[in-house]
This record gives C-alpha cells, sequence and structure tokens, in this order.
DNA sequence: CCTATTCTTTTCAATATATGAAAAGTACTT
DNA sequence: AAGTACTTTTCATATATTGAAAAGAATAGG
C-alpha cells in the first residue's frame, strides 16, 4: 500500500520520468503519519527498505524539517513541517473563508456536524468543519481525506462533474467498505443521475458502519461545482422524515456561499447570517 | 533560501547521511508553497536546478499526488496532499481539542484574534485560531509559521525552556524583522527572563510593522510547558490601559486549557466555558 | 552485574540512478 | 505565418544510492 507507484504499476511499463528515491522519502513520510512512533527497524520492514537506507532518508527528512526523533534515540515522528507546507495551498482557497460563516450557522440550526470538501484525485478533502452538540459524535477531521464514490461529499461534486474528468475518475478502483457500497461504474453513473435529479446526494453507511449523510453542491461564480457541503451523523440520527429539512438547510448554506463567492475576493463585505 | 541544507552549510562538512535527490523535491515542494502557480522555467531558475531535472521531480511529485498541473498544460500548483499528510500529525495534539472552547470562549471576550501555538524548531506554528470581528485584523492564518524570538507567542513558551533546547535554539540566527526585534541572544535572555518574571510575553512590532501582541504559556499536567496563547492586534487598538484586562482574561483560559489537559484523553467531559 | 539479543549506525564496493547539454517537439506571440 | 519561449525527450557521464556485512549502542534477561 505504501509501494511507490512505480513498484505498484502491475504493467511493468518503464513508469517515465520518474525519481525514486523522492517517492521513497514522501512514501517514509506517508508511513510516519499513520504510525504516531516508529523505530527504524520496524518502518523498515513496513515499507521494504533496507535499513541503511531508510536511515539516510529519515536523517534527510530530518535535516529538512520534516521528522525528528522522539525523546534522545530511537524512535521517529512527524514534525507540523508538511502540515505547515500545505497549509499555504490551503490559504488560497477563497472558499473556505467565504464559506466559514454559513458553515457556522448550518452547524447551529442543524445541530449536526457540518464538512466542507473539495474533490482531490478519487477522494474528497474536508478542507473546514464545524461539530455537533451532541455527545455521540461521528470521529472526522479538518484534513481528513473520504473516499468520493461512497460519501455524500464526494458524491454531490461527482454528480456534476464532466465526462472527461469522470473518465479519469473512473480509473481508480472504487473499494467497497461495507455492504451498500456502490462500487461498479454503472451503479455509480446512475447513482450520480438520481443526485443530479434530486439536487442533493445521500449516504447510508456506504463507507463507515453507522453513519450517514446528506450534502448538496457549491458552485462558483462560474457556476462549476467547486466543494460540497455536508451534514454528517449517526445513522441513529438519520431520521427519513428529517432529511428534508436539512437539505433545505444545505440548499439555503450553499446558495450564500455561492453568491458570496462572486466577488470571490478574501475580505468580501458581503452580509453575515 | 530554498538551497537545500547540504548547499547551504557554509562550512563543507560532508554533510553525512544526505539524500540528495529527496531534499531537492521537498524543496520544490516548499517552492511551490509559496507561489500560487508556477512553470517549469521560472521554477527552474528559482531553484538553481536544470529543466529536466526538475521536469523529472515535477513528475515524480505529481504520480505521488503532491503537485498537480493547472490548466491543460503549463503551470504547476500544490494539491492539499502534503496538508492531509501533515493533518494527521496535528490531529495528535490533543492540546488543539482541548483548548477550543477556551480559545473561542477567549475571543468572543476578548473581541481580538486569539492564537494558540507550539515551539516548531526555531519558530511557532499556529495550531488554532479564531479571528476578531472588529474590521480591521492583523494577516495570519492556520498554519503559519512565527520566528519565536519576535512574536509573544514564541517567547512565552521560549521563557520557560530548558537550557539545552535553549542552547539549541541559538544555534539558529535571530533575523531583525524591524527596529524594535531583539536580535541578540544576551538581549533576548534579558527579555525571557522578564517574561518569567510577569509571566507573560509581549510583542510590540517585533516582527511585523503595527502589530502588537499579548501571550501566556500553557502547561500540561506534568507542569512542562507545551503551547502559548496569544492576543494578536494592530498597535492601534493595543492601549497600555487594556493590556492588564488581555493578560487576565489569557490566563484564566491557559488555566482552564491547563486543568483540562488533565486526564489528557480527546472527548474530555470536562466544564466548558 | 554481566551476557545475550535486538536495534542503530558505519563502512564499502557494485550498480543503478540522477544529471545537464543539446536537440526535438510544442505552444504561445507578434 | 514566422519567430520566440517553453516543455519534453534523448543520451553519455559522473555520481549518488544501494544493501550486505560488520561495528557499535542500547535494552532486556538471567
Amino acid at each position: 500500500m505504501a509501494l511507490s507507484r512505480k513498484l505498484a504499476a502491475a504493467d511493468d511499463a518503464p513508469a517515465p520520468y520518474f525519481t525514486a528515491t523522492l517517492a521513497k522519502g514522501l512514501d517514509v513520510l506517508e508511513a510516519l503519519a499513520e504510525v504516531e512512533d516508529v523505530n527504524l527497524t520496524d518502518l523498515s520492514r513496513r515499507l521494504g527498505v533496507s535499513g541503511p537506507t531508510l536511515f539516510r532518508i529519515l536523517a534527510t527528512l530530518g535535516q529538512c524539517g520534516y521528522v525528528q526523533k522522539a525523546a534522545k534515540t530511537s524512535r521517529y515522528r512527524l514534525t507540523l513541517k508538511a502540515w505547515e507546507v500545505g497549509a499555504r495551498a490551503v490559504r488560497r482557497l477563497t472558499m473556505r473563508d467565504v464559506a466559514r460563516p454559513w458553515v457556522e450557522a448550518l452547524a447551529k440550526e442543524s445541530r449536526e456536524a457540518v464538512h466542507l470538501g473539495v474533490l482531490q484525485g478519487s477522494g474528497v478533502v474536508i478542507i473546514d468543519k464545524v461539530d455537533t452538540p451532541h455527545p455521540v459524535k461521528v470521529d472526522t477531521y479538518v484534513g481528513q481525506r473520504a473516499p468520493a464514490h461512497c460519501a455524500a461529499i464526494g458524491k454531490a461534486i461527482l454528480a456534476y462533474e464532466s465526462a472527461a474528468t469522470l473518465d479519469a475518475f473512473f480509473d481508480h478502483a472504487l473499494p467497497r467498505f461495507t455492504p451498500t457500497t456502490i462500487s461498479g461504474r454503472r451503479q455509480l453513473e446512475r447513482e450520480l443521475a438520481l443526485t443530479r435529479d434530486r439536487g442533493y446526494a445521500l449516504n447510508h453507511e456506504e463507507w463507515r458502519q453507522g453513519v450517514c449523510a446528506v450534502a448538496v453542491p457549491i458552485r462558483c461564480h462560474s457556476g462549476e461545482v467547486a466543494a460540497s457541503l455536508s451534514l454528517t451523523m449517526p445513522t441513529e440520527r438519520f431520521a427519513k422524515e428529517a432529511i428534508a429539512q436539512f437539505v433545505a438547510a444545505l440548499l439555503r448554506a450553499a446558495q450564500a456561499i455561492s453568491r458570496d463567492l462572486g466577488g470571490e475576493r478574501r475580505e468580501s463585505g458581503a452580509s453575515r447570517p
């Protein structure tokens, strides 16, 4: 799973223009993101990289500030450096700032967790969140990636993507996570058509057991769908009768955000919720 | 500035255990974080890396999902991948979740921008923020790095670090940003002693013109200073008479956070503000 | 407290890989 | 439509990366 793409490529095509060392370093970074703390040997086994090689990579990541050693010796862990670098990219998403007040208002009104997400490859990345006041919460976090094909927040975007983008999307597999996961291209296309017709996307435990969600697309001034807004909750609270109200609130918020996006500038003086 | 540390090392020591290609790739990532969109040639000039080499690096970063090409061809930009990877590290900081309600309460009470920061190398990284309602705001963002020696949020942590950590800290230079920046070791040590005596740190335009701040340390259950909490505002609003009130509010919030950190678990049922 | 075991770090020679010059191919500009 | 600037490919060379093996630390076990 953490193998560099070159090796993972089933067809042994020459995989042109690929710098193996760099890819290996990034794999190490990603592996460290998953484990809290590791020692060299464990990590070396996990990644299938020899000790000395990993030692050099970790030393380099350390010198560049991405990794540090916990305590005196032994275990390695990530610093916040990767997050800092990435934060510069997030900062450029006007969407986030414009949507913020409406995300908060929607959370207050619905009393459920609100997520704002954008499409990135085969997944949706949560770029903002306001949690529910209920004591029973779904475990999600800002920066989390959800598979687009089985999350409401993903389907609400996919439903409005161009044929070309969808073609590229379907190059990725559609892994099955639960019995209700839609993992066939045909079925997903039908689901997306349904989503377009209704104007909102649903997820009934398609990704994680016990978790449901509704989502609507957010259009930018040019009319393209640029993000999506969702309400996520435990199945227990996802009553059939309540959905219409959730959708209404979502649509109101999404429209307000679209409107505020018009100017496209950060300090927009637009009306607040 | 974006040169890999190997080359930047003034003393031409052999710089042991260093993987140049990986470091170059990370440099590219960081360069892309700074520019929104670049074409290959510009980036190649900026980094002093030849075209074909950069081409390979960008191709690799692309295959690994860290970079993508805008539009059809031409310009490169960062994806959210680095941010996603880093978000896993941030998520492990219990501090952030525990502090959140108090950060919000403090923002409401003070009506100024509240920042929560942790020390990372020679800087402080802002891990959470709630902005002021005032129309005149200081430009800051979550994920931002501030130089520790000339930011209140940094000095409030430095003041309580061990001699060993401080020694390591002083290996970095203390760049001067404004006429009031403290850039000598002796002077900074005096300032830190003063900070300890008072119990709070100040910054009068030491980093950025027109920006002032007050900050207090946050101690974890073991008594170590693990983070700091600041109020940041334009000099115009930083009235001498108001500081005592800001400090009182900051200390109250910091104490509450320290208390709530006791359990050290995420879903702490502790009292809310 | 000493020995055994496991993990980290260093060394080193073989080899695979990255490198930049130059050329070919594209995409803009005027 | 010709010119200019940028991107991509090719390729021979030099270099950096590689893992085996060994030395050195640290930790655990008796």
